[in-house]
Parts: structure tokens; C-alpha cells; sequence
DNA sequence: CATCAGGGCCCTG
DNA sequence: CAGGGCCCTGAT
């Protein structure tokens, strides 16, 4: 599919902001979906229901953002395009408190000076976080890279814009007449099962993410723990990336129990109680302070520094 | 070749 | 509340 049509808008986040580290985790693992290059990215969208192109660049201070469509874009579709992209990537997130408690620590200031002004945040909607978050479920990364390829290259659109071609989420409710056997030809295994229910929980209006981004978060675990196939480690992933609960920190899963010991104390393994007390140092905003611990692992990485524990734990 | 665990979760007893 | 079963894959 050809999207012909572009708008440009420009957004200005708080100062101070990376842009790079915003718009690219090197640790997420969605493929065929986005395209990142140093000071720009381009992203595949499902919006209200229109599949678009979109393009960021770096324009420091600000942000480019080119809108690719097929249709002429609405003043309102556009503004609330923008809303949503100011959201789902805390462009308007003021760090200073945080950075202020965390410089006492000085791993997490190392980090920082390395990242400073990277947002947390994540593309995708709360419907293709849970696709994805199913996915990771019991898997090793290489097998969830090909779980969410083969997904979009069956399920997805294909668009075309600013000369790259990239797949686009399809619509809630794609799986209604879509029997399990098929997902499981795709090789997603039980998870099949999880997927079909979520997407009919949807479409069936029975989990709205807009209203429950204004609950309070008991509320919103609870909401979410409820969906087939979302235990304890899925919402632990949802309430940080999807609903930006920044202090939220009580599930260590094996493989990370392992790469925080390294990461915070440079051991094997350390009892899960001694992390959670290292954690527990930044309060209300210490799953931040994880996160921009382990964004500084993968970005050294990425800039080609070799951790042979992290080597081990991946598997891509 | 067989066996096993992996970035969990549901269901049963 | 513990533990079995689940899909598939690469490691051993």
C-alpha cells in the first residue's frame, strides 16, 4: 500500500532530550516494523484505525515528525496523532527530580551522563504490547523475533513510505474468524490460544486502553492480570512500558535476576532480596533508574562493547 | 539420536 | 499453593 499523503508537524520536548535513546532501544526486538538509523526512525502505525508511515528525525531542540497516510489527514486526526505520540514516548516528561535523587548513585550517573535525557516509552499500542509481551512468554529472543515476523508477514499491510517498505499491525479483532490451528501453523505454539482471546477481548470493547490509562494503577493491574494469558511478568512489562509507572518494581524474572546481579554488582547471582534493596534506594522512580541501567548495557553493546554474561543470556 | 530449559501462564488437585 | 503441561528450538 502506497501512502501518497505526508503532514509535518514539529514537537518540542522538554529539555533535555536524546533523541537517539528515545527512539531506539536496543534491547526491543520487534522487527519488519521500524527502521532506525542515528537521527531517525521510521515507524509503522495503526492509528483510529488508519495504517500510516511515520517518520521522526532528529531536530534538536525538537522533532521532526513526518505523517505518511493514504488519506488527506484531518486537522483533528493530527492532533491527536501528536497526543499520542507525546505520550507514548514521555516527550513531555520532566527528568529533574529523577536525575537529582539518582546522581547520588554513581552507576545510575555513570548511565545517565551516557543517556541523559532519554525518555522511557515504547511504539506500540496496549493491544500490540500484549501480542508481543504473549510472545516473549517462554521463549528465547531468536524464537520471539520469528513469532512476531511471522505474525506480521501474514496478519500485517505492507506500506510504502519515504521509499522504505515496512509492515503495519492489522486491526483489533483480525483473529474473530481465525481458527487457533492456523496461529499455530505460524509456529506460536499455546500461545495461539492467548492471542485469539485478547484480540476478541477488544474487539468485544471489553478493555479500553484510553480509559484505563486514567485508573489508578490497582485498578489497572488488576484490569490486566485478568486478560488470558497475562500473569505477573507481562504486567510487570505493561505497567512500566504501555502505563509509564515509573515506580513499579516487584517481579524479577530468571534471566534478568541474572543480568542485574552483573549489572549492579558485577556477580553471578545475588539473592533477589539484595537487588530489590539496591532498587528500592530510588523510590518512586526506581524502575526508571533500572531502566537507564540497562539501556547503558545494550547501547554499549550495540556500540560494540562485548559483555560475554550478556552473550550468553541472549541468544539472538 | 534423546532430552531439556527457555524473557510464563493456566488449570487442576 | 504446588506442580504439570504446553509449542518450538537450539544447546548439550
Amino acid at each position: 500500500m502506497q501512502l501518497n499523503k505526508s503532514k509535518t508537524i514539529s514537537i518540542r520536548p522538554i529539555s533535555p532530550f536524546n533523541f537517539d535513546a528515545t527512539f531506539f532501544k536496543p534491547d526491543h526486538f520487534t522487527t519488519d516494523d521500524h527502521i532506525y538509523e542515528k537521527g531517525v526512525r521510521w515507524q509503522t502505525m495503526n492509528w483510529e484505525g488508519q495504517m500510516l508511515g511515520i517518520k521522526y528525525e532528529d531536530a534538536s531542540p525538537g522533532i521532526k515528525v513526518t505523517v505518511f497516510s493514504i488519506q488527506e489527514p484531518t486537522f483533528e486526526f493530527i492532533e491527536s496523532l501528536k497526543n499520542e505520540i507525546i505520550y507514548r514516548y514521555n516527550l513531555n516528561l520532566d527528568l529533574d527530580e529523577f536525575y537529582k535523587l539518582a546522581i547520588k548513585d554513581k552507576l545510575l550517573d555513570i548511565a545517565i551522563n551516557e543517556l541523559i535525557g532519554m525518555r522511557p516509552g515504547h511504539p506500540s499500542s496496549l493491544y500490540e504490547y500484549l501480542i508481543i509481551g504473549i510472545i516473549l512468554q517462554n521463549a528465547s529472543v531468536r524464537r520471539s523475533i520469528q513469532m512476531f515476523r511471522n505474525l506480521l508477514s501474514n496478519y500485517g499491510t505492507e506500506l510504502e513510505f519515504d521509499g522504505k517498505k515496512l509492515l503495519c499491525l492489522w486491526d483489533i479483532g483480525r483473529f474473530s474468524k481465525i481458527d487457533e490451528q492456523e496461529l499455530r501453523d505460524l509456529k506460536i505454539g499455546y500461545r495461539a490460544k492467548s492471542i485469539i482471546k485478547i484480540d476478541q477481548q477488544f474487539s468485544q470493547g471489553l478493555i479500553n486502553e484510553f480509559e484505563l490509562r486514567g485508573k489508578d494503577l490497582i485498578t489497572q493491574k488488576k484490569t490486566l492480570l485478568a486478560l488470558y494469558g497475562v500473569g505477573p511478568a507481562t504486567v510487570w512489562y505493561l505497567l512500566f512500558d504501555v502505563f509509564h509507572h515509573w515506580e513499579v518494581f516487584e517481579h524479577i524474572s530468571p534471566w534478568e535476576h541474572k543480568l542485574y546481579s552483573r549489572l549492579f554488582f558485577n556477580k553471578e547471582l545475588l539473592p533477589v532480596e539484595k537487588l530489590m534493596k539496591y532498587i528500592n534506594k530510588f523510590g518512586k522512580y526506581k524502575h526508571l533508574a533500572v531502566h537507564y541501567l540497562w539501556e547503558k548495557m545494550w547501547w554499549d553493546r550495540h556500540n560494540g562493547t562485548t559483555f560475554d554474561w550478556l552473550e550468553k543470556e541472549i541468544r539472538i
